[in-house]
DNA sequence: TGGCGACATCGTGAATGGTTGCCATGAGAA
DNA sequence: TTCTCATGGCAACCATTCACGATGTCGCCA
């Protein structure tokens, strides 16, 4: 691949000349400017970054760093990133960790030795100690949905608290009063904070905690089943089920199905997160907390970028965007074991599919018919 | 940040030795090793990769270019390309193109620039023009999903042609006659390939090609919207669509959800692509043409590492993974019109969401409740 | 015991591709 | 004649590695 010296040679003047013509740092005569020019188009001649970043210092280079890159969520986050980031010429490397802690610093120290500029991470655990390998170095970090005890960063996520309560409180208003709360790993601060906020909300409203209906699992369907397994074999089980995430949501379903548990007949759900666009248009079924995805990455980048150009005087910045409580079909209308009946609306005579979007009304009960 | 020069005057030796415990090189006495290690440690000294870039000429970094990282097929790639990736340290940049020629000209202009050893790239359009970048340089090249024209590069897609074909044979064998096709951009191997699909199930079954079902748009919802509405004011309208991908095939479900069509009763619809797992566990509603996407990805890294490790020997290869036709509800049993009286299986009493995962006989009629 | 060769150990200098501070040259103006 | 300014080159620098060379050690043989 041709260098700067070679188009030096090919133009006749120093490899310093390509690059004041390049950087167009001006004191280059009209006429040397075209022929270093010309000599640039013919070599087909492009700087190398990498010789750029070891002068600079600056690799123009930063990394996003989520736990499933097949969440809706997380691709939205990333498209948020991906589009602040793309104007400026930077470029983003991809990152899932699974939430495996193990991957998480994998990956650090590959982007730690790839002198990444900064880093938007949704770390795996709240502990600091993964993280100090960022926080010494001071390479700028973003956190993103979740925090870290210990470090003060920037930080940019959806409002876990209000949003788990807003979706108790809808439960609660519809009668319900033993409501499980399936949550994700212990370990991070979105769970504790939606934990935290279904708490409030049943104190609000006098209801005591029952400790048995508090889970910690996994952000995984497959955990979501799991839990609703372990819950449904205890005594006396919940009427609603709030989960903690998207993923932890569709094991509920799954769960249910396999046990002939009806939603919401039996059970009502709701969840925080909301479903890919595909999902909520074609069935809008899930009662959710919609956290403001695009917004949270495109936020973030923001963040970043002000680092990246204000330097390190800027003190930590917290960012908590709201969430949107979307009421659609999964809690029905009210708690069916408390009217004595179940639901609901009465059928429409031919049940097509013939309507999208967002439900208009919310409440619309639109279920799946049994095979 | 520590150089290598750092570690070794904190260890007494020069830098070739620290070089040399790095990499294992031997010649290096234990007592010196350890001396080394230990500063090493002590100043939490990471190699720069950027240098090591600069003297062996390789980044470690691959690129992943790709129309629309928020559709599950691309992220399904991504993840695929992620974890083949992830085992071997390099790291992927992700870049999002938006069908845009100019974006992705941009991206290709700063990965240059980023020197990545090899792209993985879903091209926005079968010219050559915008691909001669990555060729004159030799850029060790994957194209996914779509093919250049004049350009035999390494290659791993979907079987459009067999793909498009079984669907067109689906909505035949139920009494289509009337088949609109609405694909992507014409500039799209996938477009053509997906419409040659079409036309071939329509030959085989003798039924002549009507031109004016046939649209070219883009791979969006949007788009899909806009084809539906162009057909069906024209005259004679199809009985079925065959979207040329699950963005399309949303579109026409909004529209025709706006024109009061229902699915399948008015209007039988198929299309190429999967959607979220969410919503086919939800609501296992489109009947579709599922790629291997997760394999696209995968098989399209090792491709790009065999070239990486094999060098420019190999010839280029091509290879193209079967679709599964995946049977729901969205044609109905058969086609309403020709058996003179709407669907179908008569409603169970109590329709409520009680069973997940994919239907088990495929032709479930789960349709969705008009509010 | 001295000399020589083989090998282990480790350093010097150059090279990678680009940018920057400083200086040299020459032309034109005052 | 002196000053200014446009133009452009030299050398250093960034972090690492490679080729090569310089030591030192040890064994072997005369």
């Amino acid at each position: 691949m041709a260098t700067i010296h070679d188009v030096a040679r090919l133009a006749g003047v120093s490899s310093v000349t390509v690059s004041r013509v390049i950087n167009r740092a001006g004191n280059v005569k009209p006429a040397t400017q075209t022929r270093v020019e010309q000599a640039i188009e013919a070599l087909g001649y492009v700087p190398s970054g990498v010789a750029q970043s070891m002068r600079s210092k600056r690799t123009r280079t930063l990394a996003l760093i989520v736990p499933d890159i097949q969440n809706v969520f997380w691709t939205t986050v990333a498209r948020g990133v991906e589009d602040a980031t793309q104007s400026r010429a930077y470029s983003v490397y991809l990152c899932n960790t699974d939430e495996d802690l193990a991957k998480q610093e994998r990956y650090l120290d590959v982007l730690i030795s790839q002198r990444v500029d900064g880093v938007i991470i949704a770390p795996c655990s709240a502990a600091a100690e993964p993280m100090v390998r960022l926080r010494d170095r001071a390479i700028p970090t973003v956190m993103i949905d979740r925090r870290v005890d210990g470090w003060e960063a920037d930080n940019v996520s959806g409002d876990s608290l209000n949003g788990a309560r807003s979706l108790v409180q809808h439960l609660i208003a519809l009668g319900h009063r033993r409501i499980a709360m399936l949550a994700g790993p212990a370990t991070t601060t979105t769970a504790s904070d939606r934990v935290a906020g279904y708490r409030q909300a049943l104190a609000e409203a006098g209801i005591a905690v029952d400790p048995r209906l508090i889970h910690f699992g996994e952000y995984k369907a497959q955990s979501g089943a799991q839990m609703l397994a372990r819950i449904w074999e205890a005594p006396s089980p919940p009427t609603a089920v709030f989960a903690a995430n998207n993923a932890i949501a569709m094991g509920v379903i799954a769960e249910a199905g396999r046990r002939g548990l009806r939603i919401p007949h039996d059970l009502a759900l709701v969840c925080f997160d909301d479903l890919p666009d595909a999902s909520s248009q074609l069935f809008p079924f899930l009662t959710v907390a919609a956290q403001p995805a695009y917004e949270i990455g495109a936020r973030a980048a923001e963040l970043l970028f002000d680092r990246l150009e204000g330097g390190d005087a800027l003190p930590p910045r917290r960012v908590v965007l709201p969430t949107q409580l979307i009421i659609r079909a999964s809690c029905g209308n009210q708690l069916a074991h408390s009217n004595g009946h179940g639901l609901s609306l009465p059928l429409t005579d031919t049940p097509e599919l013939s309507q999208s979007g967002l439900p208009s009304n919310g409440r619309a009960t639109i279920e799946r018919i049994h095979p």
